[in-house]
DNA sequence: ATCTCCCGCCATATG
DNA sequence: CATATGGCGGGAGAT
């Protein structure tokens, strides 16, 4: 029927913008929007052009050109239905690219960012349907907002940062890595046992306890206010936008399978209705998110094989979001709004409304100070929750904040606390949090640095290093105050998750990082549970970025892109404030508490005003610098490399440490993770071995408890960050290790069964688990794995480290658990 | 056949 | 009530 024109397809006609043709009859094109400020950009230009001319459509086009011999029409209408806009010409992933080609990456607050729906619609001839699903995912990262019917706002990748990382955050409250643990484990268990007889595994149940149901998650973001107009109750496409995010986010190789990430998606509530169709809905709607996160440069599609075949899936490519980050939206804030201690204390959660209604009540009490801000955030989407409450979450955070603003936040903390106490007595754990300092720094890889964490690491941090150290030495410097406590040890458990098999690497006990190119990844956590693997390669697989013209332009695309936030966010000075989840989600419900593995309704980040730009010069490279290394590095060798285990953010242990420790381990049954464990003093100290500190004894303490390490292994603390506050550890830690202790059995008859299968054939393994079976205190016992990405593909990558079994012996007790293998491989 | 995912009906929300 | 939004799923192009 329709007779579209022919050939659109030649590369030209695609590459050319938006719809230079048509619409005789309509409105004539309107200037207006296209003003001098316009949107384009050098650089969407190309980018445009790169994502657009992609090797297949490019190779789609010539054939055409060919066939056509050019003539647009002429020869007779044999051209039939040839009609022009393959499927791919309308695809939302190009559209998207239009669409992103109208606005600048960063618009300046000064143009006018405004986006109307209609005439975009019209200008890039599609029906307004599908501007819709474009936008809203934009909305999901905060890159536009609505405001009002017709209207959205312009924000560009300002807040992409910032949304990022509360959607990490999010995604870690919301246990998504366990939820992907266990339906990788439930995958994994179908193919086993074909009779399967589904063993009523509390897998199950986990997932289905969590049910959360999310709602959008806000972030801070400029004008957001005003966007008084948007939301409403579902947004699921929205949500959904923003959960699948969060899969990327918290995974460690990040790469989430379409399949994995439908399922959680669908049913975090249910166990699995394998309801087809429901399914493959969610599958539709995934693709259409991920063409627009593609064309975002945020993921990029990949393919997973696994036993059973290959499997469609993406992969992170966007900037990494550091784990630790609390501290910048604090440290904005604190700018923003320098007058209001409460206010800046505020991070994401606190204000969060209840992102993850869990089916508990869960009776928030706003805190006062929070409550202005709050307040006219409210009103905007008063509308949106029927929620009643619009639950707001003080924690821990809070404390760790004081440590920023010792003076002005003390007496606001005390509030605080008080409050927190009040609202639930599992708020004791904030306590201790408070004292923890935090202050991320980026740790030495290679060079130990002889001085104290403080700012002087981060200083010259050559570009591995670790984007933690967020802010720059500089910083840290000049605001001594924000190491008010004095450093906490930190320990770093390491762990890899099962399911994503990757290869895992002994690490070198002196840090070093090294990009591994290959290596995807392990998944590197603080104890916190806040990975920190920055380290990981962006192309992430072992696929050599080098040769191809796209990547390298992307990688520097990303790199300038990375800089610039970067430095926005890394304002202030290093805090780390960390905040734990576990925490707030102990006191917002109580009842939820009982299963270690409830999640807590996680609220909804009240919008701050963004950062302005700061002194952004200083630290462009810290943060993601890491990254850009490793961009470089792709030529690296595709070896698995080592894993880096550095943490480079000093965070103060607090006790949320242990607990989520065990979780992880816990929670990883399946395959179980290794927790290998490490201080990230080790940097500084060439000796890994010095005394235990208290944290480090804890630590020890609880991951022998769980049957992780073996009595005699232990794991060093950082010395000069020695000094965590314990006091209050031992309750705690008594406390996680009491709800661990069925976990533990659990993941002990996991390994087992490994073992059956054959996957682990590893004696040391078990020994290592036997509290029992001492081993060398000093060198604990890594099962290694095989992991084994199987070659074949560009990705392929064999485990690096060498000895095979798991026979390899790494430095600090590491733990490295096997897995199943994974194939990840390019398109 | 499977993977992708476009198209657009039609229920809802908004104004 | 007229529109603006946006679930949803059929079914067809791409592989």
């Amino acid at each position: 029927l329709k007779t579209p024109l022919k050939q659109a397809a030649t590369s030209h006609a695609v590459l050319t913008e938006i719809q230079p043709d048509c619409q005789p009859l309509t409105t004539p094109p309107k200037p207006k929007e296209i003003l001098p400020a316009d949107p384009w950009t050098p650089t969407s230009n190309l980018k445009m052009l790169i994502s657009v001319a992609s090797p297949e459509i490019r190779s789609r086009e010539q054939r055409r050109v060919l066939s056509n011999s050019t003539s647009e029409e002429h020869l007779s209408g044999d051209e039939y239905e040839k009609s022009q806009p393959s499927r791919k010409e309308k695809s939302l992933g190009l559209l998207c690219h239009k669409f992103l080609a109208r606005y600048p990456d960063y618009p300046s607050a000064a143009e006018n960012n405004y986006i109307c729906l209609d005439e975009v619609a019209e200008e890039l001839s599609v029906e307004r349907r599908r501007i819709y699903d474009i936008v809203n995912v934009l909305e999901s990262l905060h890159m536009v907002s609505r405001l009002a019917k017709n209207r959205y706002a312009w924000h560009g990748r300002h807040n992409l940062s910032k949304t990022l990382q509360a959607l990490r955050k999010v995604g870690e409250e919301n246990k998504y890595t366990q939820q992907i643990q266990m339906i990788k484990k439930r995958e994994y268990e179908h193919e086993f046992d074909s009779d399967g007889e589904r063993n009523e595994d509390m897998a199950r149940s986990f997932v289905s306890n969590e049910h959360s149901e999310m709602s959008f998650v806000e972030l801070p973001g400029i004008e957001f206010r005003a966007a008084s107009v948007n939301s409403r109750k579902d947004k699921s496409l929205r949500v959904m936008s923003q959960k699948f995010v969060m899969l990327f986010l918290v995974s460690t190789p990040q790469i989430v399978s379409l399949e994995v990430a439908a399922k959680i998606l669908i049913g975090e509530d249910q166990l699995e209705d394998l309801d087809k169709s429901k399914f493959k809905t969610k599958i539709r709607r995934l693709y259409d998110i991920a063409n627009v996160l593609s064309s975002l440069q945020l993921i990029k599609k990949v393919h997973v094989t696994e036993e059973r075949g290959r499997k469609p899936a993406f992969k992170w490519t966007g900037p990494e979001v550091l784990p630790n980050t609390q501290g910048t939206i604090l440290e904005t804030t604190s700018m923003t709004y320098p007058p209001s201690v409460s206010e800046s204390i505020i991070s994401k959660e606190q204000c969060s409304k209840n992102l993850f209604p869990s089916r508990g009540k869960q009776n928030f009490t706003r805190h006062p100070s929070l409550i202005k801000l709050v307040k006219s955030i409210e009103n905007d989407r008063r509308k949106i929750q029927s929620a009643p409450t619009s639950p707001v979450k003080i924690n821990a955070s809070i404390n760790q904040n004081l440590a920023v603003f010792p003076s002005k936040m003390a007496q606001v903390s005390a509030i605080t606390n008080q409050q927190l106490e009040g609202q639930s007595k599992k708020a004791k754990e904030i306590k201790l949090s408070r004292s923890a300092l935090e202050c991320n720094f980026s740790w030495s890889e290679v060079v130990p640095k002889p001085e104290p964490p403080r700012a002087a690491a981060a200083s010259q941090q050559p570009a591995l290093t670790q984007p933690l150290a967020g802010c720059p030495p500089s910083h840290a410097s000049v605001s001594p105050v924000i190491l008010p406590h004095t450093p906490s040890g930190v320990s770093y458990a390491i762990y890899l998750h099962p399911s994503q098999a990757h290869t895992v690497t002994t690490y070198s006990p002196s840090f070093m990082l090294q990009p591994l190119p290959g290596a995807n990844v392990t998944g590197i956590k603080s104890i916190n549970s806040k990975v920190l693997n920055k380290i990981t390669t962006e192309e992430g697989d072992n696929q050599i970025a080098t040769e191809d013209p796209t990547k390298s332009l992307t990688a520097n695309e990303r790199l300038a892109v990375k800089s610039e936030t970067s430095s926005q966010r890394c304002l202030k000075r290093p805090q780390a404030l960390q905040d734990n989840n576990l925490i707030k989600r102990h006191r917002s419900d109580e009842e939820s508490l009982d299963t270690s593995l409830t999640f807590f309704p996680s609220g909804y980040l009240i919008p701050l005003t963004q950062c302005t730009h700061g002194n952004k010069a200083s630290f462009s490279d810290k943060e993601k610098p890491g990254l850009c290394s490793l961009q470089h590095t792709t030529y690296s060798p595709p070896i698995a490399g080592v894993i880096p285990v550095a943490a480079p953010e000093l965070k103060a242990v607090n006790i949320p440490a242990f607990h989520i420790t065990p979780l992880n381990i816990m929670l990883s049954p399946t395959s179980i993770a290794a927790a290998p464990v490490l201080s990230n003093s080790s940097l500084n100290s060439s000796n890994t071995s010095s005394a235990q500190n208290p944290s480090s004894s804890v630590l020890n303490f609880t991951l022998q408890h769980v049957g992780l390490i073996t009595a005699g292994v232990q794991v060093p603390a950082n010395p000069v960050l020695q000094h965590v506050p314990v006091s209050s550890q031992p309750e705690n830690l008594s406390h996680s290790s009491e709800k661990m202790n069925l976990q533990e059995e659990k993941v002990r008859q996991n390994i087992l069964q490994l073992l059956d299968h054959g996957e682990l054939s590893r004696n040391n393994f078990l020994s290592s688990l036997q509290p029992s079976a001492p081993k060398e205190p000093q060198e604990p016992q890594t099962v290694t794995e095989h992991f084994f990405r199987t070659p074949g593909g560009p990705t392929t990558v064999s485990s690096p480290s060498a000895n095979s079994d798991g026979t390899d012996r790494i430095s600090q007790g590491t733990l490295y658990i096997p897995q199943r293998k994974l194939e990840v491989s390019e398109d």
